[in-house]
RNA sequence: UGGGCUGUCGCCAAGUGGUUAAGGCAUCGGACUUUGACUCCGACAUCGAUGGUUCGAAUCCAUCCAGCCCAGCCA
């Protein structure tokens, strides 16, 4: 359900008050990292907000600082945000407008609004003063129009080395909010830019540089999140300064945090680095590439965001909500059998070599299916316990008799166990006149448990992806520490054959979990079901 | 402690002076069931605290408390 949120009302009351006629947002991303859930907050909320009022959605790599960014996440955003289903209207890159930004920084020092500086980093540092005393003026703050503007027109020829001087902003150095206190706003940086190439050895600072970039594309509602609402200030003092004809506006939106996720870099990269995941596409990774690689529908995604709305508020949302729409997503897959820690049941009176049962895998029986049966089938180990524990068992136990689904009714009589002791086959008998479909209800079985064919099931890998992290973890503490040591399981079972021929990749295995089919002989869960079985 | 924010059920989250304080997740009952699934019923908060304004406040005011963010030539 559609939460209302107050970035729709703003954009509502802009449109009826006739501040704007068409509504433009973006999603700016730095193209040095991957991207998570997180983000997917604010991809589909730029969208949805622009789709809906008929406005414009842009994609802008905010690729302001040839240091830290790297060409090859280019292309691995754009592939997660077109899997997302979020296509962009345009695409652009905060590179192309450096000239403008250029000009405008020179227009700021015409009107006395910017100055170079030649402290160094530490002394400007030093000077900014702290949270609470308000920092000193630079010696360099009120050189002349025209030497600032030699002196800009020397950093950008490249006639200093990296860190000599700044071109800083002329706000306020007394400002309670640090972000007014004359910002850096160029930095000379010779670095090799992945798209100016060598071009430039200046590069705007992020609050120079993107209320400009907002302003040039006409964006009417910038969207980001809380930790910029003090930069607010600096975004609206750039907009006017530089005299821009367009005036984005700025609105800031909490962070999605998802409890007990890894989604920070460092901690990934720790990850990666320990052996622990792959890559950012680990299927235990909440990155969007690891939710995709897990088979996470898009449409669980999009209904989860909207789900939660708009807040600004900030909190720690639980995973189990994404699951929840998982579910639903899924919830329409044909189902199969898949045993996943088979247990081998021989039915000692079962008189033919066997026989094929057909059943439908889907509720509306368009799909038909046909499921062998012979004496020997595997069950679920933990289907099975020797002695029923209690009256709420509903399976299989010495004595007692369940119905295998969609075949008999069988009665566990003894079993089998290896020189350890484990249980390695269960002795059954079964009842012909049970048979399902039959509308045999001379008495009602303890219960129904899936099973697949011993001799034609197909055996596979199947794969289970837990939790990386343990169950509340305390995040002060070593990240090994909190590491679940068991975030994946790999078991060897066995499907059905028709897990294999019907339509896919997604199934749900009966009793169990949504699955998908990654190969013939390979399939993983994508979320378990919901289960009110306790013990 | 300067500035900027946030605080509604275990977790999300509506609500903007008059509602029995939505809804979802989770939990606990129960019905149904050839999935302990699905579905369906039912239970589950007086709104961070304290004062005040008002006939009436989660919604307005004051004070206090708690948490988050800000002192990169990162974004």
């Amino acid at each position: 359900m559609e939460h209302s949120n107050f970035i729709r009302t703003i954009i509502e009351d802009d449109l009826k008050t006739g501040k704007h006629d068409h509504i433009v947002t973006r999603f700016p991303p730095e193209p040095n990292g991957f991207l998570h859930l997180g983000h997917a907050r604010s991809i589909i909320m730029n969208y949805t907000l622009a789709k809906d009022f008929g406005g414009t959605f842009n994609l802008r790599f905010d690729d302001t600082n040839p240091v830290k960014e790297d060409a090859t996440f280019i292309d691995a955003i754009q592939k997660d945000i077109e899997w997302l289903g979020c296509p962009w209207d345009a695409l652009y890159f905060a590179s192309d407008y450096f000239e403008t930004m250029y000009e405008k920084a020179c227009l700021l020092i015409q009107k006395g609004k910017a100055y170079v500086d030649d402290q160094p980093a530490e002394l400007i540092k030093a000077t900014r003063g702290d949270l609470k005393t308000p920092g000193q003026n630079s010696p360099y703050r009120d050189r002349s129009v025209e030497e600032n503007l030699s002196l800009f027109e020397a950093m950008r020829s490249g006639e200093f080395k990296d860190g000599e001087k700044v071109l800083r902003a002329k706000v306020d150095m007394a400002s309670p909010n640090m972000n007014m206190r004359d910002p850096v706003i160029y930095r000379i940086q010779h670095a090799h830019h992945h798209r100016t190439k060598d071009d430039w050895c200046i590069y705007p600072m992020y609050d120079f540089a993107h209320p400009l970039e907002d302003a040039i594309e006409g964006i009417t509602h910038s969207l980001c999140t809380l930790e910029f609402e003090d930069h607010r200030p600096i975004y609206d003092w750039v907009v006017r300064e530089c005299e821009m004809e367009s005036t984005p506006r700025q609105i800031e939106f909490g962070k999605l945090k998802m409890a007990n996720e890894i989604s920070g870099k460092r901690f990934i990269n720790a990850l990666v680095n320990d052996g622990t995941v792959d890559d950012y596409s680990d299927p235990r990774l909440v990155t969007l590439s690891g939710l995709r690689q897990k088979g996470v529908p898009v449409a669980a995604i999009h209904r989860f965001i909207h789900s939660l709305g708009l807040p600004k508020s900030e909190g720690e949302t639980s995973l189990q909500m994404l699951e929840e729409e998982i579910r639903s997503e899924l919830s329409s897959s044909p189902r199969i059998h898949l045993v996943k820690d088979p247990l081998l049941v021989t039915i000692t009176n079962y008189p033919s070599d066997g026989e094929l049962l057909t059943h439908a895998a889907d509720a509306e029986e368009t799909i038909m299916r046909e499921i062998p049966f012979s004496n020997q089938v595997y069950i679920e180990r933990d289907d099975f316990v020797l002695e029923k524990p209690n009256k709420k068992w509903k399976r299989l136990a010495l004595g007692i008799e369940v119905r295998l689904m969609h075949a008999y009714f069988i009665k566990a009589e003894s079993v089998v166990t290896d020189e350890s002791g484990q249980i390695v086959e269960i002795k059954a008998t079964y009842d012909v006149q049970t048979k399902s479909g039959s509308d045999f209800n001379e008495r009602k079985p303890n219960g129904n448990i899936h099973f697949v064919d011993a001799k034609r099931g197909i055996p596979i890998t199947y794969t289970e992806y837990e939790p990386l992290l343990v169950e509340n973890a305390d995040r002060s503490q070593s990240l090994e520490s909190i590491l679940n040591p068991d975030s994946i399981k790999t078991y060897q079972a066995v499907v059905e054959p028709a897990a294999l021929t019907l339509p896919g990749p997604y199934f749900q295995a009966i009793r169990s979990s949504y699955v998908m089919r990654d190969s013939e002989r390979a399939f993983h869960r994508v979320v378990a079901l919901r289960s009110s079985f306790k013990g």
